[in-house]
DNA sequence: ATGAACCATAACCATATGGTTATGAATTGT
DNA sequence: ACAATTCATAACCATATGGTTATGGTTCAT
C-alpha cells in the first residue's frame, strides 16, 4: 500500500483535467466503445469541427489517455485505459465508501491465492 | 448491469468538473483525511484566500461532494464520498483494464457469500 | 499532374475560470 | 455596547479554455 503525499501529482492532474470536458470525455468514450478510429471518423460523432477534435486529442494525448498511429494521410487514435490508473488510485485513497468496498475485496483476494 | 447512454450525464459532469482543479481536489482531500472542518481551518491549509476557498466549496457543494452545517458564525464542511459514485461508475464502464480487475474481485465476492 | 481528402496548426474570439481585495451580515467575546 | 471573528458575496482582473475559420503539408485518387 503506497502512501501518496497530497502534493500536486502531475499525472493525476493531467488525467483529471483532460476528462473534465464533456466533449473530450465523449471522444474517449467513443474510442473505448468502438475502438481505434481516425480523426475524420471521430469528428463525425463529436458535434464540433475537425480542428476542435484535433485539439481535444492533443489534450488527451498529453494525459496519455490516447495513443496515435499515422497511416498515410490519416491518423488513427485509440484509447489507453491504463492511463486512468492515477484517477483510480486517487479514488482508492479518498473515496472512503468505495475504498472500503475495494479493500474488502482486495483482502479477500489475497487470502484466496495465499 | 445498467447501460448508460453516453449522453451528457449531468451528475458526472459536475463531479468531473469539480475535481479537475487541484486546489479544489486538495480541499476535498483535506476533508477526507482530517474530517469535518470550518472554512477558516480549510483556508489555513489551502494556500489561497478565504473567499477563494468559499468559492471552491460552492463548486464542491453543487457536485454534492461536500455537505455543510452552520454552527453559530462558522460553517463546518465535510466530504461526502458517496458523491464520487458517478465517477466510479464511469470508470467501470470505460476503464477496461481497471474494470476487469474490479469484476474479477466482484465475482469472487459473490461466490463467497453466495 | 492536379485535385480532393485528411489532419494539424495558426490566428482569432467570447466566455469561463480562478484568483484577488472590498464589503457586509451574523455571531461571539469583552 | 462595541470590537473582533467567521463566512459569503460582490466587484474586478488576468488568463485559460473551447470553439471557430483559414491555411498549409501530406497523401491518395484520377
Amino acid at each position: 500500500m503506497v502512501m501518496v503525499h497530497p502534493v500536486a501529482n502531475a499525472k493525476a492532474n493531467h488525467v483529471f483535467r483532460a476528462l473534465a470536458d464533456p466533449t473530450r470525455r465523449a471522444i474517449f468514450e467513443n474510442l473505448s466503445r468502438r475502438g481505434e478510429q481516425t480523426v475524420h471518423s471521430l469528428t463525425r460523432h463529436a458535434g464540433v469541427s475537425q480542428p476542435a477534435v484535433s485539439k481535444h486529442l492533443t489534450v488527451l494525448k498529453r494525459a496519455r489517455l490516447v495513443r496515435h498511429r499515422r497511416e498515410g494521410r490519416e491518423t488513427h487514435y485509440r484509447a489507453d485505459a491504463d492511463a486512468l490508473a492515477p484517477m483510480v488510485n486517487w479514488l482508492e485513497q479518498y473515496g472512503a465508501f468505495w475504498r472500503e468496498r475495494f479493500e474488502r475485496l482486495e483482502g479477500l483476494l489475497e487470502r484466496m491465492d495465499g
